[in-house]
DNA sequence: GAATGCTGCTTAAGCGCTTAAGCTCGCGCC
DNA sequence: GGCGCGAGCTTAAGCGCTTAAGCAGCATTC
């Protein structure tokens, strides 16, 4: 009933040369001329053709698809901002060079590892992004080995024989201190990411720094998940201090929203009895009551320039590592000063 | 450096025989000895072969993938829990199937059948997830059109010759508008998705049906579109009617988040105030203040089913739609009789 | 006027698999 | 002993493109 799509061939037919000149008129190479071009395109205009990845993909021997494999159980899948915005700037410039994105949702590290062997060996994707860095991650040495190109998401520890588009939490975390410091805040805690994740050591480092470089006592620090229920928990042990903090800085909005819930439901009022700061600027930050001083974070332009990164790795470029700006602190009501 | 990978006559050649029995050996098909076939697969384990996606999917004429295309605003995209949910469902069915999922984000609904079309145009994968469905959605003919199977997500208001999978959204917000009536409220208003989305009016109309139902009169309702803003501005609106609403019963949770900010930044004390509903369950519902009662909605098993039921419709099965058993109301602290 | 070079095509091979068809045994059977 | 037959392979074609190499025709060049 619904005849078969057409091939090549059919439109070398009815625009009576041979597929190679098809071939040659639509990706626009040289050695074929103007008129026949025109008629070329018109015919393959006209089946309404398009040219079939799979047999592209096999000839070219390029995937024209980019891999990206996310380790997260899935409800810290949905409840994190950072994927999602992630891939919406991966894909508008994946969606230019018509290239696609092939996605892996995995539960766990091993899976995880599988699942890029998988990507790679199929020969699915040109190229891998590697997202939520760990210590000594076992990953770069496996993509090495695997022979993919990659990019990774803020530097490795150790040494990394792919390019990585950097955004530097650091700052934001420092602006957050000072910020609650320069307010006449004392007792600043912080509830962390998972030590395990370069980006939640680094944003209790910065906090730990920032902290001693105010003159302030860089003890009160729990270690959470990033998830809400971490994040109330570690609010919770926080609030049970006997040298109870006024301020909190989180490291990330979700737990920090959590955070807030469990201060209010303890009575105190945010955010005269305690201070609290997130960070990502997801977009409910804006309307939690009282909104929440975070710091953003450009997942968008970050999987921008990603891709674009990754695309010229793939090309055969050798990209340099780009730094993008840092987030900034944005005020809003959750901070104010100690009473 | 890296040496080439090898291909099917690489492991032929080791296994001393011919190509096409190492595929037969691979694809478990009669006519190769129990003795071939091992020595095949360990030939095949030594040189660490895996076949080429590529090559099999032109040989075959399958693409060995799924496509989804999520046509949202990317903050939109990121907020929302669904679509991170749906796809670690869909993911955990189609590993073992060795299929992958092909992603396609794209900001407005033009592009979207732009994104559809080229899917379907290049081949690149075998069928595609319909989610968001609009009223007369005209991807139902587009789809039919471009002669490419689909699992639609719930069902399109019009004829459609795909199968759906559906999660009534009604009796969810039938018992919290029936709870919110058995506390005693009546001023029971609505802050709805857009009416452009199905699950936008049907929540709607669920709404108002169980209202008359409980005597009620449904007209506080406000149009909203999911978002975080949105429904803090409705919630402003509702807040500032003559006759005030003691209770909201919000679409999703997100928008019920952001109108308990926007309550509780009135100075209204949340529940005796106002009491509020949401749907969805995200994580996040149990960690505000006061928990968020809600509606669940298992957008993890809802994806599991949804690629099960494409990859038989790819298979050639003509499978039945299926219905997912309703989301239940879960009982928080955010609903209380009014004052 | 033959050699040279370009332009604009075509031919043919190849990408790495799958699979229909064919071939070669060894075996049972009349 | 010849025959059919199935099991276990191999051969070869094909999937729909890309691309190196080839070739015809014509304009230049000396």
């Amino acid at each position: 009933m619904a005849e078969l799509r057409p091939t090549i061939a059919d439109v070398a037919a009815r625009a009576g040369v041979s597929a190679a000149a098809v071939s040659f008129a639509l990706n626009a190479k040289p050695g074929v001329g103007e008129q026949t071009r025109r008629r070329i395109l018109a015919a393959a205009a006209e089946l309404g053709w398009q040219p079939s990845a799979r047999a592209r993909s096999l000839s070219t021997r390029q995937a024209l698809a980019l891999g990206l494999v996310a380790a997260r159980p899935p409800e810290l899948l949905g409840a994190d901002p950072f994927f999602p915005s992630f891939i919406a700037g991966v894909e508008t410039v994946l969606w230019r060079t018509k290239q696609s994105l092939v996605l892996q949702v995995v539960p766990d590290a091993e899976t995880e590892e599988a699942a890029y062997r998988r990507l790679a060996g199929e020969r699915r994707v040109d190229g891998v992004f590697v997202a939520d860095l760990r210590r000594d991650d076992p990953r770069i040495p496996l993509l090495g080995e695997l022979g993919i190109p990659a990019v990774t998401l803020n530097r490795p520890g150790g040494p990394s024989p792919f390019p990585a588009v950097c955004l530097d939490d650091r700052p934001g975390i420092r602006a957050a201190v000072e910020h609650l410091a320069a307010l006449g805040h004392t007792r600043i805690a912080h509830v962390g990411g998972p030590v395990g994740l370069l980006h939640g050591v680094s944003r209790r480092l910065a906090w730990e720094e920032a902290m001693s470089e105010a003159g302030l006592d860089a003890r009160a620090c729990v270690e959470a998940d990033f998830s809400a229920a971490s994040g109330a928990a570690a609010t919770r042990t926080l609030l049970d201090l006997a040298e109870r903090p006024t301020a909190i800085v989180y490291a990330n909005d979700l737990m920090a929203v959590a955070g807030m819930s469990v201060a209010s439901e303890r009575g105190l009022r945010l955010p005269y009895d305690l201070s609290v700061t997130g960070f990502d600027d997801m977009t409910l930050a804006a309307h939690v009551h009282p909104a929440l001083t975070t710091v953003t974070a450009d997942a968008l332009e970050w999987g921008r320039t990603a891709a674009r990164l990754l695309l010229g790795l793939v090309a055969g470029d050798r990209p340099d590592d780009v730094e993008l700006p840092p987030g900034q602190l944005v005020l809003r009501r959750s901070t104010a000063p100690p009473l």
